[in-house]
DNA sequence: TTTACAATTTAGCCTAGGCTTAGTTTATAC
DNA sequence: GTATAAACTAAGCCTAGGCTAAATTGTAAA
């Protein structure tokens, strides 16, 4: 019964609000919205799904916060995304693109390949 | 004005139009649909919008066919899809996670990563 | 403390992509 | 040549994810 209907979309909001909530210390809907680059409507309706299938928690006019649940969905996104991304560069993808590429490419990737991601990772560190 | 609508699902279904096409010699509902896991009415929708945005024609109850665009667009796709699969064996990759993962990877990898993936292909085979 | 602006929500609409159920057409086998 | 099964279409429903326009709430400045 794992798996609480999580999307794409999912990770990536929840990736995004972890982000907010390191970096400025909350994660309002404004931010959220801008840095998705949708409407605060559309936001808005996606993390009322989100707070709904239990990833995420908020009320009213308040800033956005994530569940335990949401918080290790985060944690894992963004160790997933981390490893595509650093791949990138090991292998000579450039900066801009390894960011742009790593962002779609991270939900794709299954755990044998980014075993086999790390290992390349760790031997361009010798 | 080029970029008539095309989302990762149509090229997903061009490419395995392309495929049926040369193995079987033509392309039915039916086995499109079965081969990308949905049920006929679902793929006939599908495959109604690709018809609408120029990527497909096909009349009622026979066989499909690619447009000259639609042809153009699966011949991409499936050349992009082959040096991802290609480059995840060359990495160490088994080959079902190379098929499962370069499935949903080709559709997120930019040119310039592309050409990485060529230069490690190319260097994998000498 | 009131006012104005920014943030958020509400309502309503749209498309893509999924399903089921039921009806039609085509092809096959007798 | 006709019955039956397979293939396909039609109709109707659902969710996710997008939008705009309008109402509401919160906050900060005058």
């Amino acid at each position: 019964m794992r798996e609480a209907h999580k999307t794409e979309a999912t990770e990536d909001y929840v990736e995004l609000i972890d982000d907010l909530i390191r970096v400025h210390g909350e994660a309002r809907l404004v931010d959220v919205a801008s840095r998705m680059g949708v409407t605060q409507p559309t936001a808005s309706k996606t993390l009322a799904r989100l707070q709904r299938d239990g990833f995420v928690s908020s009320e009213p006019y308040r800033s956005i916060f994530l569940t335990r649940e949401g918080k290790d969905l985060a944690d894992e996104s963004r160790l997933r995304h981390e490893v595509v991304f650093n791949f990138l560069l090991a292998i000579g993808v450039k900066r801009e693109a390894a960011i742009r590429d790593s962002e779609g490419m991270e939900h794709h990737v299954s755990e044998e390949t980014l075993k086999v991601f790390k290992k390349i990772i760790r031997e361009s560190n010798k």
